[in-house]
DNA sequence: CGACTAATTGAGTCGCTTCAATAAGCGTGG
DNA sequence: CCACGCTTATTGAAGCGACTCAATTAGTCG
């Protein structure tokens, strides 16, 4: 049920130096810092370093002080709780230009932890919020984007109280598919068609932890959309998505 | 499952009219009012009309545009998603000074209903999207609550995901002493104790919906709750905290 | 190629749900 | 004020979806 916990201390999490400009950032203008004005962005930029995280680093632990708050620039990083006896349950997972942290508040409400090897920039919780306080359009755009997150946990309330193991894993996939979508789609700020062809950022395990299932449950169901045709499984992290329509039924929609 | 649907028409909204003065408002204090100045939050209350509402009306559904947003000031309303064939979880509860709606966005993310008679002061979405935009502490008060709200969610989504009935409901009623006392201490700014004998805003059902549990399986668990001692039963609505250490131990904290 | 980890598959169990019936609350009208 | 009737809650029995435990198989990396 819990996944299996990474080392203790964060295991080889490096220090990066400052970017040289914000200019050159993959993910400027899709992250908070579009709101900005380029001087204002590299204002911002100041304030913050770039770090890596090697797979299964944790960036932050629940119940921390909240030092920092991060842009994501590169891989994927899980949001997680967990109860005292262990059991895991996955918030969400932020891909590049998502945000994460809690600004305004002296305790980390969740463990981040990175998935696959990925890059943050961070900045000092303090220096970020005062930086905010002056600048009513990033306050907006942090507004903007609590809300939709909050709309992503209400959805996803729906899926662990009420839908099946099924519905939950179709609907995963779908949502999936489009966000893997939109953030490859570069620098730029057009959207992207859905993808068929995917690359699970997530084991069978935390693909459990996020649907509330266990690891055994997300395989046979997985093994059934197989055999019924919805999708195709290549090795252990591929999935060619063949029938988009009846994973839309198979997911209540 | 599904709470039985109540009249397709919102039955008995009356409107009401403009509020005499936000001096006299019980919530002036603890809604986002209070991040204003007496001069601006009478501004913002000339935009707003209060509106009754009888248990059972609906004043917002899921998917409607979003033509408005509210200070709850009595009563308490429940927030709620639905699945196509009517399975239904309710995403939180609303008590008195809390904020509902959706601002800044053209759809209306969940559905709003009275669980008792209440009362709502309502403003117009475009007109208090354009009066925040002016009023950089009202967004911060905006910011800081769906951040709360956000981390509620996600401790429901721990429930939901990973946690057993007892676990959640021990937790469910921790948690409603503890946000009733709160709505209860008046116009004033100070916190309360942890109630121990409550009156339960919502039916087994309503709780069923919540936790993502059947209703007999709300039954029996307090049934079972009572007969550990823990909880003491009276009538339909009555509940009173016998051994709130024991709830705490139940809930796994 | 071999060793380790992750995923799959099977069998059995359990917690919660479903279906069905009874009981208790509570508002209403005689 | 109490009896009636409706709604809500409780209780019981049976079923099932997902979990746990236990092998086995398949990937992946050195």
């Amino acid at each position: 049920m819990a996944a299996v916990a990474p080392a203790l201390t964060s295991p080889r999490l490096r220090l990066v130096p400052v970017p040289t400009a914000c200019q050159a950032c993959s993910v400027k203008n899709r992250a908070i810092c579009g709101a900005l004005s380029d001087d204002e962005r590299d204002a911002l930029g100041r304030l913050g370093r770039v770090q890596q995280l090697a797979r299964g680093a944790t960036l932050m632990w629940e119940g921390d002080e909240a030092h920092a708050v991060a842009n994501v620039l590169e891989g994927v990083l899980k949001l997680s709780l967990s109860t005292a006896d262990g059991r895991e349950q996955i918030l969400g997972v932020a891909y590049p230009s998502d945000f994460v942290g809690r600004p305004f508040g002296t305790r980390v409400p969740y463990q981040v932890t990175a998935v696959v090897d990925a890059r943050v920039c961070l900045f000092p919780r303090a220096a970020f919020d005062r930086f905010v306080a002056s600048h009513p359009a990033l306050e907006h755009e942090l507004l903007e984007r609590t809300l939709i997150d909050l709309e992503r946990a209400h959805a996803q309330l729906l899926d662990l109280g009420r839908k099946t193991a099924a519905e939950r894993l179709a609907g995963f996939l779908l949502d999936l598919s489009l966000r893997l979508a939109q953030a490859q789609c570069g620098p730029s700020d057009r959207p992207a068609a859905p993808l068929d062809g995917l690359e699970l950022p997530l084991s069978r395990q935390q693909i459990g932890d996020l649907l509330g299932l266990a690891i055994e449950t997300v395989s046979r169901t997985l093994q059934r959309m197989k055999l019924d045709g919805a999708i195709e499984l290549v090795g252990r992290r591929g999935l060619v998505i063949r029938d988009r329509a009846m994973l839309r039924r198979m997911a209540g929609y």
